[in-house]
DNA sequence: CGAGTTATTGACCGACCGTTCCAAAACATA
DNA sequence: TATGTTTTGGAACGGTCGGTCAATAACTCG
């Protein structure tokens, strides 16, 4: 019994996402989110509070949409090391893409905010540390099957993934090629996962 | 024949690089950059140019003083291994200090500006890019001496440390333990090059 | 001491920031 | 069709942004 609304909140989170992805937080106008949400002023503080509580809607949608590849990879119970092989290989396949050259929207949150608003570095890190979990967990199912060296523990082997990891979005934003980032990683992978 | 300046300019330079390093780029305002600098608006542009310019010398002051120790450490002649160890070694053990959790000023720069400020951004990855190369020459060095895998090509080692770096500090600056770091680099590192 | 030159100081500028607010519009219900 | 409720659209808010400018102060040199 009332006007319903007039937008598709969906696709204005990924138009938002899409903005905060490229200019990050602080130097995203609430002009540049407006025209890219194609909505106005008051539409958007009714439905998101202010622009802090975007943001966070914002990255939950990340999580669902973007991470939720790569946990699906990662979970690869028959073959894990492989499952760990594709994350690397998505990433850097999909790097030509539009937006996977702007690196993490989740690390370059952190690197953004870490001094500036802990309540959103946070909320990053937390779903980051999500996906170091699943990294340490494909690195126990990969030494499980005796696919994985296990002269690292499974602890450590993930989390060295897991910087690698960051380490490579880092420098797909800076503008690294597919090439240059291959080389960065291929060594790593098999010292540690020898095919 | 003119009034002298009033100001040292290098330890202005050195109180604006702590702004930055803080907050970033955009997030240092002015005011914030003339309280640390102890100077006023007229001076700084008069100095500097602009805030651009100001960054600019601070990304030059910050090569100066913080790449210089990385420089020296991997020019190692004698133990060229013992260099990269040295390198990630003195990095976990400054963090507790005061500026070192706040990530490398350069990696900071070119998350928050390759999407906003070409300029700056290239800047900052012209003068990782010296750091990247002084990790291959290391490289190279080590495995001449059989300190180091030939595995893995010098090239490929030297990237692949460098990206390690760039996870370590981007991580250090989102608040890791030194515990946790030293876990995402020391199985690579003994991997590498077994002590 | 007086003239010339440069640094300092702080008021001031227009532009843009995120946010608030309210009248008008669009719907559901009665 | 009339009423109640929520969204929409956009004007307006105070504050802050980076940058400019002219008057003043501090120095050197003749």
């Amino acid at each position: 019994m009332a006007r319903p609304l007039q937008f598709d909140r969906q696709q204005a989170l990924d138009a938002a996402m899409q903005v905060f992805w490229l200019h990050g937080f602080c130097s995203s106008s609430l002009q540049q989110l407006l025209t890219a949400m194609e909505i106005n002023r008051g539409s958007l503080y009714a439905a998101f509070g202010d622009k802090a509580g975007l943001f966070k809607e914002v990255i939950d949608n990340y999580q669902c949409t973007m991470q939720a590849v790569v946990f699906e990879l990662l979970n690869n119970e028959d073959d894990p090391a492989q499952g760990i092989r594709d994350v690397f290989e998505v990433t850097l396949f999909c790097l030509p893409e539009d937006a996977m050259a702007l690196g993490c929207l989740l690390v370059n949150t952190v690197n953004e905010l870490s001094s500036i608003d802990i309540e959103l570095s946070n909320l990053a890190s937390a779903k980051l540390a999500l996906v170091e979990q699943a990294f340490i967990n494909a690195c126990a199912r990969a030494q499980a099957q005796n696919q994985m060296s296990k002269a690292v523990s499974a602890d450590d082997a993930g989390k060295m993934l897991m910087n690698t990891m960051i380490g490579l979005r880092v420098q797909s934003r800076g503008g690294a090629s597919e090439a240059h980032l291959r080389q960065s990683i291929t060594p790593l992978l098999t010292m540690l996962m020898p095919s």
